[in-house]
DNA sequence: GGCGATGAGACAAATCTGGTCTTATTGTAA
DNA sequence: TTACAATAAGACCAGATTTGTCTCATCGCC
């Protein structure tokens, strides 16, 4: 994964994000705040205290206020989470363990979360509304963008991103409303659901290519 | 200890809080929220939302408006809290025993509240405050009015109070800034606290009535 | 010295919050 | 049914908070 926590990151800055040493002070402060009493409830002056800078420099560096602040924030952060999460996947031999180790991996580290966790615990609604349509498309693109690179000893690249926007699909429903049935956070249940939802669809697409994966 | 939870309070309502369905709800809003947000950052209108309550009504209930709330709100709490302090020990055979049950149960009950536990781990100065000046006498009011009974089997009701008052300050003192040395939630810990800075005056003073003794 | 980044703070506009009040509705007891 | 008490809904306003912009002083560095 990408050196992003600690330093500046150069690919940030290119694709638009500030990527200073203030910048990533703020983006810290945005998360912690936002454990701490929820994203409506943080506002920008929270920020500024936590992150130890003026106001007057977040709004330099984030000219789009608090929204283009927990946007860059959220990126960034599921650009770290999913980091780790292919890590995970490094280590893995075959196609089917890969996808479960994703599985459980994303399952994990979103829970790990702590926006998510206060969102969780705290304001339900607000997470489900934020994964159905305010974030999700850019969350799929990122995760595509960041993992399927490590299902490609296994897949093509059009099919590798399928498979990891398919399966984070399915972590971020579970998350969002967790099935009693089915434990993400359980390496075999994971497996199971690998097996039985992920895999045959794939192998499926492999023997007969739609029009949509001839196109990309 | 008293029926307050889930039911209406006679007592409550007799010393001057409210206590009808309607301010159980609206009370028990105040401390989901206050454990949610934190209490600066929950509003009137999040209370009645949370309450199921027209605005209108918690004012009406309410006149002092959200202070009131809040100080009805955590007296009521204090009170439960203590009760299960209390229960716990009901069950002792000594003052030795009985005293660090004491510190033990007040440490476990102080640990399980959600709003303390919010304060603790995201706004340590505002909890050390509300403890040490907002609200401390109050507290420890009400803990040796609830709690000293439970020691009248060892002492008379002066030194109870005493017993409880001082014995409350060690908790709240622990419990505001733990302390690595004695941990008061392992009993071990807690009657060696017992044995060396609670009993020993509490002998004294009976070998030696003071002064404010005399006079309560 | 000159320059870029930042902090401090003033400022107006927008928004939120607190608190009061009126009106309509509901449940209930006579 | 009528009368009454409790409440929801919401209008309303004053005051506080928040936002976003701007200016100016300061600091570190080339």
């Amino acid at each position: 994964m990408t050196a992003i926590i600690g330093g500046t990151d150069l690919a940030a800055e290119a694709q638009g994000h500030p990527a200073g040493p203030s910048a990533v002070r703020v983006l810290d402060a945005v998360v912690t705040c936002a454990g701490r009493w929820g994203i409506d409830k943080t506002t920008v002056d929270d920020i500024a205290r936590e992150a130890g800078v003026s106001r007057a420099t977040i709004y330099r560096l984030f000219p789009g206020g608090k929204p283009a602040m927990v946007r860059t924030a959220t990126d960034r952060e599921a650009v770290a989470l999913l980091g780790v999460a292919m890590d995970r996947v490094a280590a893995c031999d075959t196609l089917a363990e890969a996808v479960a180790e994703l599985l459980c991996a994303g399952y994990d580290t979103l829970s790990s979360q702590a926006v998510l966790a206060f969102m969780r615990s705290h304001e339900p609604a607000k997470l489900r509304a934020f994964f159905s349509f305010e974030r999700l498309d850019s969350l799929l693109r990122i995760a595509a963008e960041v993992v399927s690179p490590s299902l490609r000893r296994f897949l093509d690249p059009a099919q590798s991103r399928i498979a990891v926007m398919w399966t984070a699909r399915l972590v971020v429903s579970h998350f969002v409303q967790p099935d009693d049935s089915s434990d993400l956070s359980d390496p075999v249940a994971a497996r199971h659901l690998a097996d039985t939802y992920i895999l045959p669809g794939l192998l499926i697409e492999q023997a007969h290519p739609t029009i949509q994966e001839q196109h990309q």
